[in-house]
DNA sequence: CTAATATATGAGCGATTGCTCATATATTCA
DNA sequence: TGAATATATGAGCAATCGCTCATATATTAG
């Protein structure tokens, strides 16, 4: 996970001293802290993916697929939503490669992309089960 | 073709029972996978989790303190924000119970409350890392 | 061809989100 | 006590989200 900061150059704007009188880590403690932070490409490419995960519709539709292909009316059927609405998440997780679309006559089936996300999906489950 | 829902779902109009002419998995197929479904409980709570984790604001303050506590000052200083929307972002974890506050004098030192999450991250962040 | 069916998509709406700004609260120190 | 500092919070605004509705496209049947 050795996620190298490109930060270097690009020197962040550094209003660092109008926040409080000065920091409360010593300056060199600061700039260490900085240097493990995951780098802003990370940031962002790991926050979309949870964000893609954090709505109750994608969490049922990915769910569902876990099992196998659907069709897009069983998939609307199993998570009772209209088909509309579901093609349209289906749209993004398309475009997130996290499903793909395979066509039979009138019928497109779905299915899961990326097994990784599965995983994910599974181990925040166990994490919200295991909370007290 | 009683469509027993677990899910109470009060939505303005009910386009639920009929999608396509007929769902392409025959009934007991349909039953089937439907009952393998993740209860409503689960998936909102797994959303809730991961809504959390989608924004970059917060990961990037997640990631920050996943070095050990920080006041509110420092977390705005490494993270380049305001320390107000810091402070409400902290807020929002503290509700969640992902983070903790101590006071010393005054600041207030954060520090993670639940290490699941920051393994939750990684895990994003390897499976971002894995990406073509 | 036309009709019917399954899916995709654009527009637009109400709700939510993440921020800023102003202000309130808490703590220390003179 | 009163000024100064660190954090918390309420209001409000622009952006985004997830849906519905209308419509477009693709495929099959007659």
């Amino acid at each position: 996970m050795s996620d190298t900061l490109t930060l270097k150059n690009a020197r962040p704007p550094a209003p660092a001293d109008e926040h409080c009188e000065a920091t409360h880590l010593d300056e060199k403690g600061t700039a260490d802290r900085r240097r493990r932070l995951m780098g802003p490409r990370a940031v962002e490419s790991l926050a979309e993916t949870f964000r893609v995960l954090g709505d109750p519709t994608r969490v049922r539709i990915l769910d569902a697929l876990s099992g196998g292909e659907l069709c897009v009316c069983d998939i609307a059927a199993l998570v009772n939503l209209s088909e509309s609405a579901v093609s349209h998440q289906l749209r993004l997780l398309r475009g997130m490669r996290l499903v793909r679309p395979r066509r039979a006559g009138r019928l497109v089936f779905y299915a899961l992309d990326d097994s990784h996300i599965i995983e994910l999906l599974h181990q925040g489950l166990t994490h919200v089960e295991e909370q007290s």
